[in-house]
DNA sequence: CCATTGACCGGCT
DNA sequence: TAGCCGGCCAATG
């Protein structure tokens, strides 16, 4: 891979986080770069989602910029198939737009609701 | 040090 | 609501 211009740890992280979101859900660019430790670093998930390994399957669909639109060209065949993928697992999605008031990925709450034994009895 | 790259972000007309 | 603009970061040559 001589045209990547980020180091393996960081295309790691990055793809990482973006597996860590749940189906039916979707985050940002600048969401995923804060969860991966890249504070600011909206546009590194940009390129670590360009150079994926296709073999590397990861929801690259349930990624969407701040202003909950999809970011892929209109005219691009991504930008149907990542619509049709996101209303496969319930996501609504209205001219390439989603509520994130609604299907915002948030770690902490979904912890809560999945996850309610991983901690308020312990400190 | 400078330029380049990316499916971005936020503030401001 | 729609653009425009400057800023943003990691890594490379």
């Amino acid at each position: 891979m001589a045209n990547r211009k980020l180091g393996d740890a960081t295309l790691e992280r990055i793809w990482a986080t973006i597996e860590d979101i749940p189906p039916g859900r979707v985050a940002n660019y600048g969401q995923v770069a804060e969860l991966a430790g890249l504070p600011r670093g909206a546009r590194l998930v940009c390129y670590a989602l360009r150079v994926v390994p296709e073999e590397r399957r990861i929801p690259w669909f349930r990624v969407i910029n701040a202003q909950g639109r999809i970011a892929i060209a209109k005219d691009s065949p991504g930008y149907k198939e990542q619509a049709e993928r996101l209303r496969a697992e319930g996501v609504v999605v209205n001219g390439g737009r989603v509520d994130m008031r609604k299907f915002r990925w948030e770690p902490d709450l979904d912890e809560l609701l999945w996850k309610p034994s991983v901690s308020w009895d312990q400190s």
